[in-house]
DNA sequence: TATGAATGAGAATTCATTCAT
DNA sequence: GATGAATGAATTCTCATTCAT
């Protein structure tokens, strides 16, 4: 039961997840992948279930968000915003993280229920981070409504995300959707915050 | 082929959803469900994915024909920005209908082409209807980042409502998110969009 | 049960065979290529069988073969052959007819027995006509082996036949395959006819 | 995947196809008949057209070998005449392998592009082979119409063995058939080749 | 540890035929 | 005569899991 066959199992797995997708994830193909049989396999992880969980685990303790390595500098606001339309349009990029990630939730809202745990706690945090980095950003004290432009914030991007997989949105959309993105960080929240104040 | 007879059908299979999830919904169980032979399915629908679009695409196009009625001008600049949202509101709860979404996003995304046309086309649609919406709104000319600010708030939507799935955002979030939605296509679209014109 | 409706069903039917082959040819497709309902097709044949059987023995009434009607004319010897090597020629451009021709063969070898019936009788007659044919060509007294040259002058045409259909045998190689046919009747024929008398 | 299990399977399947017919031969009764579940089967094959192909391909390609067997030079002319006469007779005599090759040329012809590039390859090398036979035992250099000659040889077996299939030909008729195709390779052919010498 | 053949339940889909309207 | 919705058995194929070697 070495961790160094796991990780090759969990990497052969990621690869054909990358492929076929959760729901085409056989263990057959698992196992072509990894150059094991299957029988091999069931030394390692008593079930089908198990290695897919230990692969999402896996990959959901890896992903990033924007937010996450700003929050400890000590940046201008400037900067920070900066670094988070940098951040942004590096998300869009990573086609492969995103595919995954969408794989992942595309799971947890099918049914299963441990990812979708996993998911949330993701989530939280997250919404948690970019919470905190709009009150830094706009000198604001916790407002009612901070938390709900976080989770707009950090939906759209995932909504971005589909499109673009799903070929609706491409390169050239993808600039302009980012410099959108970047202005209203700039313009339109502060804007926003602003009103909730008269 | 009767339209009554399909929206039996479809009916039994959002039962079925309901209760089994996506993954657990078989063509036997919307049979037994809606009363009918397997069979008898395939009179109606040439396959599975088929009923699954026709369910996602009965209710999802609530959206599309909101905007279409915006379009052809029966309302007020007031009375259209609470129609949306009235809208975006309703889409947050329809829990199955968004999961079916998902699913049917999924198999676009690893390459059912029939799907990932049906969605292509109909995001194409709600992108372009919404991009109209916000010139009529906010009368402004036809600008390069219109679409974009379109794709945003669709996407924003479907982000949301991922989060909803996942169980990260409970009702009272959704709420306020809504209020955010809102208040952002009353102030912070404005707002961007002057932004430019400077 | 009028003849004429039979007919246009009858004619539906072949193009559907056409299209799809005896296999794939199913009673709504039938129907849907007649302009009628399945139910329709039962008030005039009482079972699918019947159809395809009405279908085929039409179908067989109609073919012709090299020998026909070359028979009761009173050609010289180089007319006759030169009208057979036409024959022959015309017959490996009629797709259409070969088609037919081979899905009844396919039909009657996978265990229709009726169809097998019809066809064998249809082949001896060919076979007979032919044989004929090599007596007036070559003079010869009814032979021992004159049924077996005959069948297998036949059963080339089917092969290469078939090799066309299966896109074996391109348009240009058609053409030199007729040139050696002509010669093999010509030449190679009365020569394996001299052969036996040595 | 062994090559006697494999073998096994296809033994079974003879002699369901001799029981049943082509058209009665499902996976479960070659499953039952070889004393295995239908899964079994697919480990070894990954479709019932592969089984039908391998069946028939086993059988068939004794002629390529003999073809092959012959290039090599083990034998001289007269016995070269000898063995493909022998190979002949032998084919005409294997009627469920006949069968099933008509039912995959079938299939072919309806589309079916996996099958028809398997016949094409077959075809092309029985009749390339018979090409350079045809060289050999005639001691002449390529010749524009080899390859046309070749294919008709091929082809009037195809339409006899047809023939065979249809009840047309029967024992007796066979041998004179071999005889007359030994003839015809004896001394037809050669007076063919040397008519254009002239 | 490792193999890979075998299992067996269950999936989607097809289709000739029937029958109430 | 005509319709077309419904039946239900049969078909091919998939796949997690087991187990003798």
């Amino acid at each position: 039961m070495s961790e160094d066959k796991k990780l090759h199992i969990i990497e052969a797995t990621n690869r054909v997840i990358y492929r076929m997708g959760i729901a085409g994830t056989t263990m057959r193909r698992i196992a072509d992948e990894a150059g094991l049989s299957t029988g091999a396999l069931y030394h390692h992880y008593k079930s089908k279930e198990e290695i897919l969980y230990d692969a999402m685990d896996r990959s959901l303790s890896v992903s990033t968000r924007i937010a996450e390595e700003v929050q400890q500098g000590k940046y201008s606001r400037g900067e920070v915003i900066k670094r988070i339309s940098e951040n942004v349009k590096d998300r869009f990029n990573k086609i492969d993280d995103n595919r995954m990630q969408f794989y992942l939730a595309q799971e947890a809202i099918l049914g299963n229920e441990e990812i979708s745990n996993q998911l949330k706690v993701k989530y939280k945090k997250w919404i948690g981070h970019t919470e905190e980095l709009l009150q830094r950003l706009y000198e604001k004290q916790p407002g009612k409504y901070n938390k709900a432009i976080a989770s707009l914030l950090i939906g759209a991007i995932d909504g971005i995300v589909m499109q673009t997989l799903l070929g609706v949105a491409n390169t050239d959309e993808i600039e302009d959707i980012c410099e959108v993105y970047h202005k209203l960080l700039v313009e339109g929240i502060p804007k926003l915050l602003e009103a909730w104040d008269e």
